[in-house]
Parts: structure tokens; C-alpha cells; sequence
DNA sequence: AACTTTTTTAATCAAATGATTAAAAAAGTT
DNA sequence: AACTTTTTTAATCATTTGATTAAAAAAGTT
């Protein structure tokens, strides 16, 4: 059964296959996609599967990679910048998550199961320890903490607590739908709401009264 | 007849089933793992789990309802206890569920991601709906927000940032790990030291200055 | 002890599934 | 057009996996 209608008509059939395989990964993770499904998804014969990406196993991991290099570099480039205050990252990271959450839904819980299945592989080959440590935001972070304007002094409390508030809702999202007879649209329009709340509740929390 | 020692035996068996399937169900989810898998864990032939339990569908069926019942009913009792403020509720909803999840660890993501694989068949057993909104602390929740001691008036925010605060970083556990190198140990310190601070938090979010 | 019922085991089945193959079709090259 | 290379298809394979079966073993009953 087609999980949706494949995205681009005239991509190649390389692309085809890669635009299927997202969708339905994402939706169902490795194990419990079958190639077949990726194939119906697609629109292509079974066989090309392994045509052009040889495996199963080969196929993921592409997919797999790309998406989680995409999530971890755009959140590297908030936090590098020397433009931008605490304040504004804050602002920048829960504007730009909750919209780009809002549009691929499936990705955080797909990040998060298949790391739980995979946890060495994964997160040895991506650098968070260094995107965190050595980031501006953490010299900033820390700044702060020295000239007494966080009351927190630990910054994983700081970052969990930013993606807590803006992720979380996402891989609850069924039970919090379900909790109020929400659509996806009434949703959608509370998450937006939070783009501008997250922010505040963060000084809220974290800043001297 | 010797009813208790016979339904003892029969149990034995039944529970080592159960707690290996417990155990890998929550590690791999429906679909990843197999009832060798089960088997294996609990040292026993295959062929038990298809006589005490019929099939791999309904000893998980079993599980899941359990473990959500479990999971649900403990909140469900927090959130109508006449004798608790609003801000206590929250001490106890951060003090047991933190405790409840750093026993066990794979739980969240367990619910979560079987929920995503079948929404309709759990949540509509469950009557979420009613546990919210029919509960003592909606009740507070609102006389809260009429005598203006709480800044945010819909209570969703107020639940989801709870949650948030207090599950996501299980869920995010192995890139938080990652993050600082930390052992399990260091993590649930961590987790143990937002007992404290979550309460502190969520006041500061939602209370007037 | 003799018999019955319950529990466990080893062997096997049938369906599902990832992968391969050989041939056909399409596209590209001369 | 004649030929070569690339792409696609249908058929099939081999393994995995949930489930079943028939017989053995254990427990319970008389």
C-alpha cells in the first residue's frame, strides 16, 4: 500500500527510489520496511532496488546518513554563529525546528528509533560531541554563566531542555491529538504557537528575576 | 486438587515468557524482533510461546497493554488526587516518572514508536481523553489560569512541557550520552538532579513574576 | 500401578522477504 | 542500420520466521 504519492514525476528512477525509500523508512524504520514496499512506494519494478543501491541494508544507510547530517548541520550553523546572542539562538532554533518538523513529521521519531537500534554506528561517525564543546553557543552559554546572567550552569540542561520543549510534542504527537480530538491543522497551529513561547519560557527558566 | 501449585507451574512458565518478551519487545519493537528472539532470552522452546500464548501478535498485544495501562493509570492517579496543589502534582508527576524511567530506560521510546506504528488501535482503548480532561488537575489547572496565577491558559502547553522536560531526554539519551561521553551512571545523575529542578522550572515558566 | 491430562520437545511447514538471474526493452554509439 | 551498453522486467532462489504437529516427558488423578 502506498504510504503517499511519490513527490517528483520526472525524477530518475535513482531518485524515484530514494524519494520511496524516505518516505517509508521514515514511517516504518528499517526492519519493518519490506523492499517490496519501497518498490510499490516507488512505482518500479522490485529488482532496481537492488540495481542501483545493491541492499537493503546499502539503500539505509544512504538515506539514514543524509537525513541525520541535514538535522545535525543546520543546528551546527545556529550555533556557530558569532552574529547572534543566546538569546536570538534560542529564538532561531525553536522557529526554524518546529517549521522544518512541521513539514517532514515523521523525522524525529525515525532519528531517534534508529539510533536506539544503532547507537555506535551512528553517532560515531558524527562529530556531536565537537559541534557541542567547541560551539559559540557554548562559549556564549558559558559567558553567561560567568557574569551571573543563567542561573543554570550546565549547558546539557539548557539544550535538553530547548529540544524538550520543541521536539517533544512532535513524538508525542499522537497521544496529544488524541487527547483533544485534535486534526493534523489544529496541531500544526500549536506547535506554531510554541515558536514564540519556547523562547520566553526558556528566560523564564534560566534567567535571574 | 492443589490449585495454587499447579497455576504456580503454569505461571512460571507463562512469566518467563512474559518478562523475555518484555524485555525484547522493548529493545526492538513488534516488527524487529522474533519470537526465536523471545525464546532464546527466556531459555526455552519455541513452540511455548505459540501454546501459552497463540502467536507472536497477541503475547504482544499483551505486553503493550500492559506496560501502556501501567504507564497511563500511574499518571491517571496523580493527576485526580484531590489532596495535591497544582504544584505539587508536578513535583510528583518529575520525582516518579523520572525514578519509573531510569528503572526502565526503554520504555518511552517503546510507546512511543508503537504508537506511531499502530495509532488508532491503542489510543482508542485508551481513553486519554478522559484521563485529561475530566481530571482534578484540569480542574486546578483552570482555577489557576481564572485567578490569573498562571500565565499560559491552555493546559496542553502546560502537560507538553512537563512531559517534555521530564521524558525527552530519555528519549534523546544516546546522543546525550554521546554528547559528553558519559556513562549510564552519569546520565541518570543528571536525570536525578531535574527531580529538583523541573518543579523550579516549570513554576518560573507559568507563574507571574 | 494404571490411566489421564498437561507441558515440553524436535521436526517440519508455509509464507514472507531480501536478493539474484537471464532475458527483454530502451537508450546510446558508430 | 548494426551494434553495444544501460536499464527494466518476470521468474526464481535461499533464508528467515511465525506457526503447527506428533510424539515424548512430566505432572496429576484414581
Amino acid at each position: 500500500m502506498k504510504v503517499s504519492e511519490s513527490k517528483k514525476k520526472d525524477a530518475s528512477t535513482e531518485e524515484k527510489i530514494k524519494t520511496a525509500a524516505k518516505t517509508v523508512f521514515y514511517k516504518k524504520g528499517f526492519t519493518a520496511t519490506r523492499t517490496r514496499d519501497i518498490a510499490e512506494e516507488a512505482g518500479l519494478n522490485l529488482a532496481l532496488l537492488n540495481y542501483y543501491f545493491r541492499s537493503k541494508a546499502k539503500l539505509f544507510e544512504i538515506i539514514m546518513t543524509e537525513t541525520f547530517v541535514g538535522f545535525i548541520d543546520s543546528i551546527k550553523v545556529i550555533l556557530n554563529d558569532e552574529k547572534t546572542s543566546l538569546e536570538q539562538k534560542v529564538e532561531i532554533i525553536a522557529e526554524r525546528y518546529i517549521d522544518f518538523i512541521i513539514k517532514e513529521p515523521e523525522i524525529p521519531v525515525f532519528i531517534l528509533t534508529e539510533i536506539r537500534n544503532n547507537p555506535e554506528g551512528l553517532l560515531k561517525r558524527l562529530p556531536i560531541r565537537e559541534i557541542i564543546n567547541e560551539s559559540v553557543f557554548i562559549k556564549q552559554f558559558l559567558t553567561a554563566v560567568e557574569k551571573k546572567e543563567i542561573t543554570e550552569s550546565n549547558p546539557l540542561h539548557f539544550l535538553m531542555n530547548i529540544l524538550g520543549l520543541v521536539v517533544f510534542p512532535f513524538i508525542a504527537k499522537p497521544i496529544i491529538m488524541g487527547s483533544r480530538n485534535l486534526e493534523t491543522e489544529a496541531f500544526n497551529d500549536l506547535m506554531r504557537e510554541r515558536k514564540k513561547k519556547i523562547p520566553i519560557w526558556i528566560k523564564a527558566m534560566f534567567t535571574v528575576a
